[in-house]
DNA sequence: GATGAATGAGAGTTCATTCAT
DNA sequence: CATGAATGAACTCTCATTCAT
């Protein structure tokens, strides 16, 4: 084996470990944790049952790898035009229409997400190095407290009534049950402000 | 067989219906779905695996049940007090807080109807009765709207900065991860009105 | 109870027992031993499952009352035109074509008979009261024999190459593999007769 | 892994399918449809039960699978003897014996044989593949029409008249109702080929 | 006599995981 | 590293039969 092939194996690892976490996202998203069963994981993602097992522990190891995978990538997606560089309330209507507007074009994640939220699962939930990197957002939101912008309640108040009613809006987007002009969506965006304004 | 014995049977056959639907959400609310087998459900409700197939066609049903079933009981919380017949903005508080207060109070309900409406079951939530049993809350919004209080947006969208939110807030508290006083709560519900008045 | 009723319910009894053997009859000829579970049976028979016990001892015994029940009325179809007492080959033809035409008009029974004698069922087959009605069958044809009108084979031979063609094609009649004309038929009936005449 | 063992894998597999088709056909010519469980078959043919999925694709493709593999080596023993090469009438007379004795030393694959033609099974029973090997014996047949040794009946008349006496004979033999010598063996298939001469 | 709710063993089938190759 | 045959426990659901009413 030479460097080469040492080079194409990495690249392949990395290529075979994103094929399975793509594979588990098409079918759970799809047809929910019941109907992703690690045979299928396997044929969606072209390697075998077994090989899954040396990327991931387990089943479970693979979900809360995905989710965490995920939610990287919301993450990055939130922080697209540095709304954590903007004064209030330009930074807030930034941020709250970037993850609208992940959600809105990552319907698979969007579904995934609130599947795993909402099942008994997220014991893994308080992933800390998930918590990290969401840190910024603790603390955008505590200086805007300070500064006086935004009304005295505990974050996770705060966060769900602004950023998940995002979420929630934009899984019924999805679903086709509602749709939402740029005009409308811009609205909500600033009722979500009014709310958490003092 | 007499007055009586019709009496009792009927009794006991509510009963055993009851006494399965509520083991369903004892499990499903612990355990999520994975952890609510038909023969854990038979044996925490005290009957047979089989019998549960005499008062459901199939498991798919039994959850359906389950969920129309919570959903009744959480409207006729909402309307104590009969928000419905009070003056905007009381009505709404009425409804938020009654909400809110179902949902803390109620956290096996909770916990389970999160969990279906995040699942891909509801290819039922569409159940038509249901949707007629909520038609008096999307009037009740219709006409807040009609008088000026309430922003023109759609109701989906009003639903999901309001009660919704209600929702988010009482799983956390379930949860443990946060606690609000009564004073935070009135708040968080004022804080809902504000982001739909006009 | 009075005379009235008890004549009512004598009636009132073989109507039921009739409507459960007929019921039986329905649901294992077009669905098999498997498509025919006492529920169904007690649903199509428009009595309840418990009463079926009465009339029969088990699943079993009304399968094989059932049998012995169609054995009994082929065996009445097999001597219109009192084939017996005519001379040969009139009586064998006739009793040829009075099988074939029951087959071919009871399509239900045939299916019912045909899966019952192939099934481990007939440890039954041997009932000697059957056997004792077709008796003069086997009389009719030793006699045949006798008179040098029959190849000297044994019964279940000579009813192999005869009786039992009539059944097969039938069975192929009723499947809708085979159409056979008047004359075809009585050609066939010639040819069984020629299989054993001497 | 090395020759050898590559050998003795694929023998393994070959093998294991054959187990589980050999302990089916077992059970089911002893016991009936109702009498092989996919447990039963499992043990019997000393595998798990699981991986009888991966032979078949459910229970009635086994069962089809084991019909299939029947009928092709009766086809094989029905033409020892290349009967096909043989002018008439030995070519029938070879082919009679042949079934005859196929049917009277497989008694289990002839139980089988008869059970599944007259369950509800043969939904499957036009296999085309099956067809199209039993071909040769239409066309057998057919020239035989054609050059005045047989009545122009349909096949399926003629079949009837000849080859499935061969199994009805043979059953009756194999449940012990019946024996016959060497001569009167010989004598029946003269009966049948007297059936169907013109 | 008649009902049908109730039982519980057992049916077919699936699936996470392992391990010989 | 990679495979996929193999396991066996667990799943949902069915059904002959019983028995309180």
């Amino acid at each position: 084996m030479n460097v080469h092939s040492i080079k194409c194996d990495a690249v392949t690892e990395v290529e075979k470990r994103t094929a399975i976490l793509n594979a588990t996202l098409d079918l759970i998203s799809e047809h929910g944790f019941h109907g992703a069963p690690i045979s299928k994981i396997a044929k969606q993602s072209g390697v075998s049952a077994g090989i899954i097992y040396h990327y991931f522990a387990d089943k479970d190891d693979l979900i809360q790898a995905l989710y965490v995978h995920i939610k990287e990538h919301l993450l990055e997606a939130m922080m697209i035009g540095n709304p954590q560089d903007a004064p209030w309330p330009d930074s807030f209507i930034t941020l709250w229409l970037n993850s609208y507007h992940y959600y809105v074009r990552h319907p698979q994640q969007t579904r995934f997400i609130e599947q795993y939220e909402n099942s008994p699962y997220p014991q893994f939930e308080e992933n800390e190095d998930l918590l990290a990197k969401y840190a910024w957002l603790v603390q955008l939101i505590d200086e805007a407290q300070a500064k006086g912008y935004v009304k005295d309640l505990p974050f996770p108040v705060i966060h769900e009534l602004t950023m998940h009613v995002a979420a929630g809006l934009a899984k019924q987007q999805i679903k086709g049950s509602l749709f939402l002009t740029e005009d409308e969506l811009l609205a909500v965006a600033e009722a979500c402000l009014a709310a958490i304004a003092r």
